[in-house]
DNA sequence: CTACCGCTCTGGTAACTACCACTAGACAAA
DNA sequence: TTTGTCTAGTGGTAGTTACCAGAGCGGTAG
């Protein structure tokens, strides 16, 4: 087991042992049900204070993996799946984590003038002039799961072009790198639609399937908004799963 | 403004300045995207310490009220609708968050034997003897807007009896009154459904149309599944809508 | 046998101290 | 003007100490 140092290291110190105890609970080695040991008996042994033990087991318990009883002790939880409490992710991770290969198909990228409701969303005027759309098909496991358009906006009226996205690869690094845009949170609904055949022809199923439609206005460290995301998700082989609390 | 007292008091101190800065806030005295006093400052303001403070902010953080930037301050969100994070509430507060007249109508009450499916979400052997279900059609403003069906298992076996249940009036009383069982979080997954002829004559709404299927595991406080739901929503009536983080 | 007390374990709250990392404005140097 | 450095102020991390409150167990008085 690694030893918990501070020296030379920018991961704070209540990280490291919160990744080393999730690390022992998902390895089985702390097993579900049961208590760990106390926060005073952890003082012992990691050499950390409890103030440091914990904001470790702080973490813990908001992802789900602890939970504490007053009086009696910290338990591991029995949960088979180690679900995060409605964790903000990519299509990307969002499909890896199910275990499935995830994949797109580019339709179109470029500027477009946002329609009205993308307009309310994303709180420009409208008209507004055209701004950075990508329209792409995702996959998984090579078939359609779902059809996705997104819209950004950059802060002081800045654009990206469409050179710039394709030199960075990747829309979420470019605007780390270039805009210091980190996305923190989101705002998500949920409906249910009906496939037009154009949507149907692309996801490969039936026009008047249903479909599950996503809408997602993602926000950065200083709340500001700067993607809207719609993707319409085959009905039969997609499900959402959320975390509710309290 | 009331002053943060601790003696003859079971309210914590960090919990009395949140209620108070939160107050501050809804209120619009400390008007958003503007930054609050500091944690340095709020010592003197309130004469707790750092410590509490920053147990308040870091409440009032996770519940979106504010937001912090190391190096420049903790500033108020600029939202417009404080909505909770994936907060698990019952169909009755979840409707009157909408500003829509919840009521219900049941159409069944009583002993059922659960299903396989149902088994396997509450832990139950399969076969399984008869455990409480219920079955009611939710409405919204007096109009069909859901069909739920719940189960229910008790702790040690012990089974809730239908006078039982009619005397307490509440399920949820009722579990945490004679069971000490309270809510703490849940499981829920969504998809897309379509209506059979039995529940599009319940809906009202035709056979075929599109239905929003969501299925939750609910769990108290020591993690035990207590209870599985299931509700299909209709499709034209129903939004789900979820705050996702990190 | 039962009921009660008290001890000791657990996590929860709180204060105080110290230092680190980041931000932004002031100010000097190029 | 531009560029860099310094510095005061902010939140972030960490240790230490102290006491409170709930849980569980054992012993004792009834």
């Amino acid at each position: 087991m690694p030893d918990i140092v501070n020296p030379e290291d920018i991961t704070p110190r209540y990280y490291q042992l919160a990744n080393i105890l999730r690390e022992r609970i998902t390895s089985g080695e702390l097993p579900p049900q049961r208590p760990i040991p106390s926060e005073r008996q952890m003082e012992e042994i990691y050499s950390v204070s409890r103030t440091t033990i914990r904001q470790a087991l702080d973490l813990l318990e908001r992802q789900g993996y602890v939970y504490r009883e007053h009086g009696r002790g910290t338990f591991v939880s029995p949960q088979k799946l180690q679900k995060p409490i409605s964790e903000l992710t990519s299509f990307s991770e969002d499909m890896k984590r199910r275990g499935i290969e995830p994949g797109q198909k580019i339709l179109e990228i470029g500027l477009a003038v946002p329609p009205e409701k993308v307009c309310r969303h994303l709180e420009l005027s409208h008209p507004h002039p055209p701004i950075l759309r990508i329209h792409r098909l995702r996959l998984g496991d090579g078939t359609p799961m779902g059809l996705q358009t997104s819209y950004y906006v950059m802060p002081d009226g800045n654009d990206i072009s469409v050179e710039e996205l394709e030199s960075y690869g990747s829309i979420y690094r470019l605007l780390q790198e270039k805009f210091h845009i980190i996305p923190t949170e989101a705002d998500e609904t949920l409906e249910v639609a009906l496939a037009t055949p154009a949507e149907a022809a692309l996801l490969q199923i039936k026009a008047g399937s249903p479909l599950l439609l996503s809408e997602r206005i993602t926000y950065s460290q200083n709340r500001r908004v700067f993607e809207f995301v719609k993707i319409l998700y085959r009905g039969d082989r997609y499900t959402y799963t959320a975390k509710l609390i309290r």
